[in-house]
This record gives C-alpha cells, structure tokens and sequence, in this order.
DNA sequence: AAAATG
DNA sequence: ATTTTGA
DNA sequence: AAAAAC
C-alpha cells in the first residue's frame, strides 16, 4: 500500500511512534458494538473540542477504530453541509469512495444500540460509496492496517555509559504502546488522593466536563485579570476533580480531596443545585472578560497587555489592527496579526504528524543522527492541537550545537518556514548588550527548561499538495543535547499541572533526602542531578525519569491534569 | 484560593 | 498568623 | 516589562 516495504526501522527517525495495534483491547463494556472492525475519520471542521471529543469517544466504545486522515476510513462523520467547505476537508475523488455521513448518524446510531441506514444521513445529497452498499457496520474489507510507519520505539541513541535498564523493557517488550491507553476512565479506578497531578492518571475525557468548564471560566477570570494565586488554586482544584473517575452527584464524594476548599465547594454545591454555577454565568456574559479572552488570541498579547488595550478602548481583535496599524506594536504582533485567522484553526492529528516528518527530513539533511518526539497535547492524545511542540537531539552528545539555526535556516529557505517568532538560546540573551550587564550566565539556582534549551519558535505553511491545509501553524522546535534529551521530552509533554506538580514533587520529597536511600536528586532544565556530587545523571528513556523521581510511571495520555 | 509552615 | 504556590 | 512554553 504505502510507500514502505518493512525494513529497519529508520534509526535517525524516531518518533514516538507505535507499532500497529495487532491486538483490541478487550476492555468494551456491555456496549453494542455496531463499529467493529471499522475504521471512521471524523472531520475536525465546526465541531468544538468537546464536541469532537464526545464524538471520538463514541465511536470508539462501539468499536470503531478512528483513523486520522479520510483517505483511510470506512466511515467519514462530518459536522460539515455544505459542498464547497466539505471539499477542502476530504478530496471528492476519495469521497465517492466510502460512506461521508453526518455526525448525527452516529448520535442516532449510538442511542438506538444499532447502526441507522446510512442513506438518512448522508453529508451531501447524492455522495454515496460507489460500489459498496449497506450499512457500515457489517462486512467491510479487511481494516486498513497500512502501518505506514515502521520505527516501534523511539531507538534511544545509543547509551554512552550508564547501563541499561532492567532487562524486561530492553528488547520488544515495550509494555505500554502508547495508543491501548484509553483516553477516558475504565473500569476500575483509584479515587484521587494525592495532593500531586504527577502521582494522578487523568485521563482526557473525563465525567464532569460540564462543571469542570464552568469552574475553568472562572480561573481564566482569575487569570486575565492578574490574580494568578487564586488562578492557581483553581487549577489545583479543577485538576483533581478531573481525576475524579465517576459523575459527581454530591459535595460528600469531593470533601476531602486535596486541593478542594471551601470556596470550590461551595461553587460545585451551587452546580448541583441549578445545572450552572452563577459566578462563572456572570464573567462569561461580561463584556470585560470576552474582550480579554480575545485579544489574548493574538499571538504575544498575554493578559497585561490586554488589560491595557482593553483600557484605552481596544476591545476585539480588528481594534486592534487599526491601533497597531497607527504605529503601535512591535513586529511579533504585526506578524501575529498578519496570520491571526489561520492560527486561530486547530490542527488535526494526521496533520501535525505531517509537520513533525517535515522537521525530521529537514534534520536528515541537515545533520544525519537526529531524532525527535512530538511533545505538547498531541502526545497526550489530544484530537487536534494549537500549535506543534516538537523536541529533537543528535545521538551523538555535543552534535546538536548550532543545530537550531541550521535547520531553521534550512527550511526557511525551503519556504516551509514563513514567520520566525524567536530564536532563543541559553545564555545568549538577545538583550544583553554585551558588555557588564550579565551577571551570570546561569543563575545559581535552577531555572527552567524554557531558558535552558535552545528553541525556535516559527510558523510554518504544509501546502494542500504535502496534505497540509494551507493554513499557518504554530511550529515550536526544541533543542535537547542528549543527555536530557528524555528530561526534555517530560518537561514539553505537560499537560502544565503536571509540570508543576512534578517540580513540586521532586522538591518537597526528592530534595530532603533526610535519610532515604537513593534519593537526593534535582530535576531541573538541566536535566537530572544527583546532589552528592554534582553528576549529572545520563537518563536513556522516559521512564527512567520517573524511575529516578521515584514516582509510577505515567504514560503521557494521562498526564491531561488541566483543562 | 488552598495548604504548608512556623 | 504567615508563607508558599513551577521553574 | 511582558510573554512564551509545557
């Protein structure tokens, strides 16, 4: 079918990719299962976030296996009427090849506990499979399993010392493939009990995402308007409910979770009451709180800023064009707002894979020995992104030097690349002026990530032609060296709370080390640091970040601690 | 806004 | 009652 | 000084 005979896996592109799913897992409940054995795409156009997620899942608790792009599904579900917009999302010469039906049908299909006639709910009069018949459901080719892509397992650069884990997860014997992690709760589960989102599986869907928006519109108030310690409290708090694996029914279920006071309390006791909490009614209707949440759309316009404009009159974002094009503004948001629309649209799954092999090739001419893994919300699963967190090495250590504006440059000149935000280094300020103003190049204590690593952050335009959408996306290439190569990977894969709480770990019950054994690590940007003496420790996988922070390995879909 | 610390 | 909350 | 980034 596609390209690849099976061959090596290609050493210099490792992605965090997975071999195909020979085995179902066997976990669906007593759910009819009208999908089985077929393959559905739902396009992502018109359907909000949740409105996708409800749907992905759906679909998959009645069998289907959701593919990401239309070419290789059954089934094609669609929010989508009208002819010419339902043309740029799936080719027509594809269409006619498979059943395109609206989302309804799945609605109706899974209320009912069978699939309904496909003829009711055809997304465009007329497009139907030329030479198949019957409903979806039955019969069916064998599933489209085209791998597509070989390498099983990010091939880790080969360890310089630093033996190698235990013999278990060496060869094959990769327990968790990345894609039997469900994205919603299963069967059993523990209750939430630790004050940690690192020491928490959240899942992506979760049973109280009505309440959990309504609490989340109140942080994001809390946030816009600067008060980033209650902000934080709600974060806290959401990130725990979210963790909380049944529908919550009563405020005795959530009394004494950790991070739960009585402020949220109170707002979950006001949602159970009436459907709706009225503080997060209030601000969602204000007029303050919609303006800021628009104009921190806008690329390098946080909520500061907007504060400001928001007091001298500026309210939506084609105010804002009309202040900056009186001068105002510097050259980031000029750009920003050149490309505003387009970095407004999600970016679905099959699509940001499209952009990460892109970077790769680039790496591969640019530097042979390189790998990468696609970090952000898309290796938690998500169904669509915001932008691109890709975060790449050489295997070789030290290799990677300069390695940034190589590749920026290369495919800058490639045209992929049409906007650069940034270009950051360690240590290199680009305010510094030279001269007396540093007065250290790395602060004696710990800094992030962020500072550390060498990054760009671009945007970039996959023509129709390379399967793109021709729309702008927000690219963020990170530079590891490979020692922290898998430190960065945790640190970019979140979800935030995550992040936070595994800092907050490591610090509060790593950092001690009043007589624990084997412990008496930093974790920071720089990777793992033992603090005996100063060495830092050479980690060779993700787990054995964890392994080291001595916490249970969570796999990155449930890592989703936030909203 | 909530929890840890003193 | 005061400090910390991710760096 | 603010924002970005998970």
């Amino acid at each position: 079918m596609s390209k690849r005979p099976p061959l090596l896996p290609d050493p210099s592109s490792s992605t965090d990719r997975r071999p195909p799913p020979p085995k179902r897992p066997r976990l669906q409940a007593q759910v009819p299962q009208f999908l089985a054995g077929t393959t559905v795409h739902i396009v992502p156009a018109k359907l909000s976030d949740s409105a996708l997620a409800h749907l992905c899942c759906l679909a998959e608790s009645h069998g289907a296996r959701l593919v990401p792009i239309p070419q290789r599904a059954d089934v094609v579900l669609t929010a989508v009427s009208a002819p010419k917009r339902l043309e740029r999302h799936l080719p027509l010469s594809e269409a006619g090849k498979r059943w395109v039906l609206s989302t309804q049908w799945l609605e109706d299909s899974a209320a009912l506990g069978e699939g309904r006639p496909c003829e009711e709910y055809l997304a465009l009069k007329g497009l139907r499979p030329a030479s198949r018949a019957g409903t979806p459901a039955l019969t069916t080719s064998a599933p489209s399993t085209a791998p597509s892509t070989p390498a099983p397992e990010p091939v880790s650069p080969k360890p310089a010392n630093a033996k190698p884990p235990p013999p278990a997860p060496g060869t094959s014997g990769r327990t968790t493939n990345d894609e039997e992690i469900p994205l919603n709760f299963t069967t059993p589960w523990p209750l939430p009990n630790s004050r940690y989102a690192c020491k928490r599986r959240t899942p992506l869907y979760t049973p109280n995402e009505e309440l959990l928006r309504s609490l989340a519109v109140i942080m994001r108030s809390r946030e816009l308007e600067g008060e980033d310690r209650s902000a934080l409290s709600y974060a806290r708090g959401i990130s725990v409910l979210k963790a909380y694996p049944r529908r919550i029914t009563s405020v005795s279920q959530i009394h004494s979770l950790p991070g739960v006071g009585p402020k949220i309390t109170s707002l979950v006791a006001q949602y159970l009451d009436t459907s709706a909490i009225p503080e997060s009614s209030t601000i969602l209707a204000s007029a303050r709180f919609q303006a800021l949440e628009e104009l921190t759309k806008v690329h390098s316009v946080g909520s500061t800023t907007a504060r400001a404009l928001y007091a001298r009159g500026v309210t939506n974002v084609h105010e804002m064009r009309e202040w900056v094009a009186m001068g105002n503004g510097g050259e980031v948001l000029r750009m920003a707002l050149e490309i505003h629309e387009d970095l407004m649209i999600r970016i679905p799954r099959a699509e940001v894979e499209l952009i990460a092999a892109r970077v790769q090739k680039a790496l591969d001419a640019v530097l042979p020995g390189c790998m990468h893994t696609i970090c952000g919300g898309h290796r938690r699963g998500k169904p669509t992104s915001g932008d691109v967190d890709i975060i790449f090495t050489h295997r070789e250590q030290g290799k990677e030097q300069g390695l940034v504006e190589k590749l920026v440059n290369y495919l800058s000149n490639d045209g992929f690349i049409t906007h650069i935000f940034g270009v950051m280094h360690p240590g290199h300020n680009p305010f510094s002026s030279s001269s007396h103003t540093r007065s250290k190049v790395r602060p004696a204590h710990p800094s992030s990530h962020f500072d550390t690593l060498s990054k760009a952050l671009v945007v970039c335009l996959l023509p129709p032609s390379e399967g793109g959408a021709g729309l702008h996306r927000r690219v963020d290439l990170i530079c590891a060296p490979r020692d922290v190569y898998w430190c960065a990977v945790v640190g970019w894969s979140g979800s935030k709370q995550f992040e936070r709480d595994l800092r907050l770990w490591a610090k509060q019950e790593i950092l001690p080390a009043h007589g624990r054994l084997g412990r008496g690590i930093k974790f920071d940007s720089s990777g793992l640091t033992r603090l005996r003496d100063t060495q830092p420790i050479y980690v060779d996988s993700e787990k054995q970040v964890f392994e080291l922070l001595g916490l249970e390995y969570v796999p990155p879909r449930l890592r989703n601690a936030d909203m």
